[in-house]
Parts: C-alpha cells; sequence; structure tokens
DNA sequence: ACACTCTCGGAAAGCGCTCTCCAACCCCCT
DNA sequence: AGGGGGTTGGAGAGCGCTTTCCGAGAGTGT
C-alpha cells in the first residue's frame, strides 16, 4: 500500500511539462505537440497514474455515476418487503438492461434505496449536488412524491413505469393494456366462454391498466362483466385469488392471471382442484419470466421486454444528461403474446 | 433549476460566520457555542444548503460507497451470460442482503461489472484513488486475477464465496461440503440404495466443494463410486443430465443437486420419464430459493442463508474500512437441510 | 522586413469542502 | 491584578483536477 497515489502532478514533473499539458493530454485535447503527446503517454505509464474522478468530476460536473433509485413508502431497515423485491428477478432483469448500455458507455450505477420522507430530501439534494449524472427511477409505491421531487430539483431522470400522478417526467413503459388485450383475444378466441381475471393492486399504475386492457376487450366482445380476483403479485396470493375464483365460479374455463408468479401459484390451486390445464381451464400468465417457462404446464404468457425497456431507460437518460434542454419524452413497447401449453 | 446550489459560503455569510464555523457545526463537532450552532442550522433551512458529498470526500478521503463487482472472464457488451446472471435471484439476494447493512449506515452501493483486463485495471485504479471505500467481490470465472489485484492495491475487499487460487483476502463462505453430506445423509438415511449427483461445474469453488463433501460423506456410508453427471447451473442442464443419469442408471432411487435450478429441470425429466417423486426417486435440491417452494413437489433442500451470508459480507467490509488495520478474516456459514416433499 | 494571425504551453484561478493553526477571549487561581 | 489553562472562531492552506487567460514562438501575406 504505497503512501501516496500519483497525482497529475507527479506526471507533470516526470514529463517535464506543466499539469495543464498533462491535462490536455489525458483527456485527448489537441493542441498539443504530437511528441510531447508521447512524452506525456510514457510519463502516464511509468508512474501508473490514474486520474482521480473525484477530483475531476467536482470540476466537471460530471460523475459518470448514474443512480438506480428504488423508491419505497415507507421500509423499514428489516422490512421483508425489500428482500421479496430483490429476490424477485425483475429486479435483476432492470439492473441487467441498465447494465447492457451503461457499461458501454463507461457508466456506473448507484443503487440508492428510499423509503422515508427524510431520505428522499436528501436524495433529492445529494443528486442535484452532483452525487450523479441523472436518475433511473423505479416507483413502488402507487403514490410517490419523489417523481416530482427530482423534476422540481431539475435532476435528469427517467421512470420505469408511467407515474401514477401526471407529473412531466420521461419514462419507459409497458403497453399493459394491449398486453390484457391480447390475453382477452387469445383465451376468447380459445372458445373459453367464462373467463375470470386474476390481477395486482389495484392502485399501482401497470396493474390497473392490466385490468383496464382486459376489461375492454371482454367487453368489445360482450363480457361486460367478469369474475375478478385481487392478488399481490405473489405466487401465494395467486393461488388464493384461484381458489376464490373457483369456489365462485365453478364454471371457469380460462383465466388471465396478471403476472406469471401469481400464475405458478394459481396453477397449484387448479392443480389440487382436480382441473386440467390447459383442458379444463386455460390460464394466460403475464411477464414471460423465467417462472413461464418452468411451470407445467409452460405459461403461455405477454412478453414484458423489461430487459429492452431498462436499456431504452438507460439510453434516454444518457441522451438527456448530455444534452439537459431535450424534452420530456415516453416510450410505449408493445407487449406481444407468446403462446405455450397452458392456453 | 437554480442556477446555483447554496454553498458553505453561502451559509457562512447568512449566518454571519466564517466557512469553518459552518462546517464545524453540519459535521458535529463540539467546541461551538450552542447559540450559533443554532443560527447555523437556521442558516442551513434558510438556504437550502446541502453538502457537497463529492467536494466532502476528495477531502475525506471517504465516499461513503462500497462497489460491488462483479467479475466476468471475458465479456462481451452483448454477451447473453450477463442477463441471465442478473435474472438469476442471486444477484437480488445478494444486493438486498447487502443493502440491509449498508442503508442503515447510510452507505450507497455502486455496481461495477468487469471482464476485460484493461476494464480490471481501470477499476483497481479506480477504486485505489477513493471511488469507493472497499469493494465486495463476486467472482463469477473459475480462476480470476481481480481478487489478487484487489488485494495488491490495498483495496478493502470482502469476496463472496472463497477465491479459486489462494489470495489473503477476506471472504463470507458457505460451508458448501457440510450441505452436500447433509444431503448424501438424507437420502442414505431415508434408505435410498443408488444415489446419483447432478453437480456444476467441477473448477468453481463452490461446486466442487459441492461434490467432494457429497463424496467424502458417500464414501463413508460405502459408496466409494456414484454416478455423477454435470450441469451449468440452469434448469435446461439439469434436465439434461437427469436424463443422461436415468439412462446409464435406472435403478436410479435418490439424487442430490447442486442448485435448485438445475432440480426443476431434473424433476421435470423424472415426470416425463414416468418416475414419481419421491415416490420412485428421491431428491434433493441446493439453495432453498424460491424454486424450492415452487416446484412441485416442493423441494427438500440445503437452505443457503445468501441474503446473510451478503449482510455478513457488508458487515465485515464496514468494519474494515473503520479500521484498515484488521487481520483479514473469513466467516463460514453452515447450511441446514429443509425438508419438504422430494425427499 | 513588418504587422498579422495561429498554434501551443504555462501560470493560476477556482470547484466546495475540511482541518490545522493561531489569535482572541474568558475563567480561575495565587 | 497578573499569568496560566481552556475554549471558541477565523484565516487559509490544501484535496486533485480542469480550463481560462496570456504570452511566446511560428507561419503567412504584402
Amino acid at each position: 500500500m504505497p503512501s501516496r497515489l500519483p497525482t497529475l502532478e507527479d506526471v507533470a514533473r516526470v514529463a517535464g511539462v506543466s499539469r495543464a499539458t498533462v491535462s490536455r493530454v489525458i483527456n485527448g485535447i489537441r493542441n498539443v505537440d504530437p511528441q510531447l503527446h508521447e512524452v506525456v503517454w510514457n510519463a502516464v505509464g511509468e508512474t501508473g497514474y490514474v486520474p482521480n474522478r473525484l477530483a475531476r468530476s467536482l470540476v466537471t460536473r460530471r460523475t459518470g455515476t448514474v443512480a438506480l433509485i428504488v423508491s419505497d413508502s415507507e421500509t423499514h431497515d428489516d422490512d421483508p418487503f425489500m428482500s421479496r423485491f430483490f429476490a424477485d428477478p425483475y429486479f435483476g432483469r432492470v439492473v441487467g438492461g441498465l447494465m447492457s448500455v451503461l457499461r458501454g458507455n463507461g457508466v456506473q450505477l448507484a443503487l440508492q434505496i428510499v423509503g422515508t420522507e427524510e431520505g428522499r430530501k436528501r436524495l433529492v439534494g445529494d443528486l442535484r449536488n452532483g452525487q450523479a449524472d441523472g436518475a433511473i427511477l423505479l416507483s413502488l409505491p402507487p403514490v410517490d412524491p419523489l417523481p416530482r421531487m427530482v423534476v422540481e430539483g431539475g435532476v435528469q431522470t427517467v421512470m420505469i413505469g408511467r407515474p401514477a400522478e401526471p407529473v412531466p417526467i420521461s419514462y419507459v413503459d409497458l403497453a399493459n393494456d394491449t398486453g390484457a388485450a391480447l390475453a382477452a383475444e387469445h383465451l376468447l378466441g380459445r372458445g373459453c366462454r367464462t373467463i375470470g381475471m386474476i390481477s395486482g393492486p389495484a392502485d399501482v399504475p401497470a396493474s390497473n391498466d392490466r385490468i383496464s386492457g382486459f376489461r375492454r376487450s371482454m367487453a368489445r366482445h360482450g363480457h361486460a362483466w367478469f369474475p375478478l380476483a385481487t392478488g399481490n403479485f405473489t405466487r401465494e396470493s395467486g393461488e388464493l385469488a384461484m381458489r376464490t375464483l373457483l369456489a365462485e365460479h365453478p364454471d371457469l374455463d380460462g383465466v388471465f392471471v396478471a403476472n406469471d408468479l401469481m400464475a405458478l401459484g394459481a396453477l397449484l390451486a387448479l392443480r389440487d382442484a382436480g382441473r386440467q390445464v390447459p383442458g379444463d381451464v386455460a390460464m394466460v400468465g403475464f411477464d414471460d419470466s423465467s417462472a413461464a417457462t418452468a411451470a407445467r404446464p409452460a405459461l403461455t404468457t405477454i412478453r414484458h421486454p423489461l430487459e429492452d425497456m431498462a436499456a431504452e431507460a438507460a439510453t434516454l437518460l444518457l441522451a438527456r444528461v448530455d444534452d439537459a434542454d431535450r424534452p420530456v419524452s415516453s416510450v410505449i413497447y408493445e407487449p406481444t403474446l407468446v403462446v405455450r401449453q397452458s392456453a
């Protein structure tokens, strides 16, 4: 552990030029004699110099970092929810999608979790102070003050999933309603007569959109009403919801489940009830997560190109970081139906 | 978007004191008149001042950030491997465990992925320069120069999983061999006569330990040899390995699968072959991931307390950051057997 | 040859913060 | 009343880097 790392000054001394010149060479600014150029690089190699990103950031006001903010309404340190969230492939897929773009641009990702009012304030403050060049926001709670806060704080931000309240913020989202409509039509096209739905919490935008898309499509085909049970996106809740649905509507022959994890649970409930899938009851899931292919029967599901969406969010953010005046924009991805065995 | 954020200077002016005094108050250093104390805090509130972490870090040499390094041997930008890795709950569980400790200490996590030689060099350089106070290292490739590099660079680091080569580095690991022995004994105790194993790649330390632990335990019970098939920890590979095993040893009545994901695949292969689990073939998995409870039959498996291990790694790292002279240490977690339906 | 433009390298001013000195002051003891 | 010890607040020197501003030297046209 050498006592001190070489600085620009050291390199300059070795190269026999001024700090400024070394800085120019390193940052690839022309106006430097090619010969000196080489001398400087040699000195850099000799000293083992590595620029100090902190010092550089302080003056350039650029950090080469974007923050991934996971906003939760009120998380306590030992809240099991967070561990549930991280264990869900959703989180990893988002990170993977983001990194696929960020890595190529030499940008690093800093993870920030924020739950309290106090935490949100500090976060926005830090962000404005150049803690990061911009932020990707994953907003979990149905209504979250954070999107508005970052916008008002002038922090470059792109959300994944649309904000619940109207806020002038860029975002990348999935056409959840179209996806649900796809599911409805597939079930209907298969000849199902009594089709139920297992939804997520109604106050979450994505979940709400899936319900309304399904409803609209069903209505168009003459099913103004359909059995609906609500879960919370966990497998257990899906199992429970399916039992409820089955108890109240024994004649059910089709079901749209708002995510694959709940579909997994629903599959179990159906099996326990002695119903064949897709023979007795056809099922369409949502997300095309790894759970869909792991299920037996493999799930027919709506593909949610999460990695692509996250990558797009990163691209959008990077563009905004480069050009702050870029107008707020949103990109909506169209989901597709993936037919497997369950419907 | 105000043109300029308030600085210490501004607060000092408003409060009518010097920069130094404001700094003292904000950092809670005593020796400040309580009355002035209040005046300063009021000024802070009035100006909406937030300390600039970058500037602070530059002088304190503390960033309040630890890096999570995912080291891969040779990743190209569009390598599908990485997306597979992120989609695996393993990654999220690690992040969740780390965050549970870091959050409480106001430390943020910066994600770094490194694949090339060039990238490793730059990473270590940045780390030494105080890009982060320390690093948590997730080393994927069987043999990775990075552990040695960080140690030699004097970067505080804790690995999750032991290094493949002997390097004086702190790490947190699971007693993989004990876990495998647990599985062997459970299968044996159940009365299985012909027990096979589906392992991961033999050059990965964790995988190797599971093989040797299983082998040792089997040998102790008179099974000097047992059928072994190798997979790569994916579900598909587990399915394939199971088919192979079954083809070569039709009398198999027990199998230990080195992770739950492969066990899931093995379960499918068994079903396709018309074997009942656990009736005809008993199965023990490894990890106690969400896949274990989602499987039917639910998997008897070895619990891998990954979140706790990650949390321990974070704790260890934080301690080393506070006291750089702390000796290198390692913590080994003992796995436990979770009995469900499959064995 | 002379004024003129251009190119190039160096000096130095910060970016926002911490922290070491040091001066000023108050209290108490003799 | 005078000196020692203990507080308290301010001035200022950096942390390592970028970048503006200038001056020196070189190249062009008349």
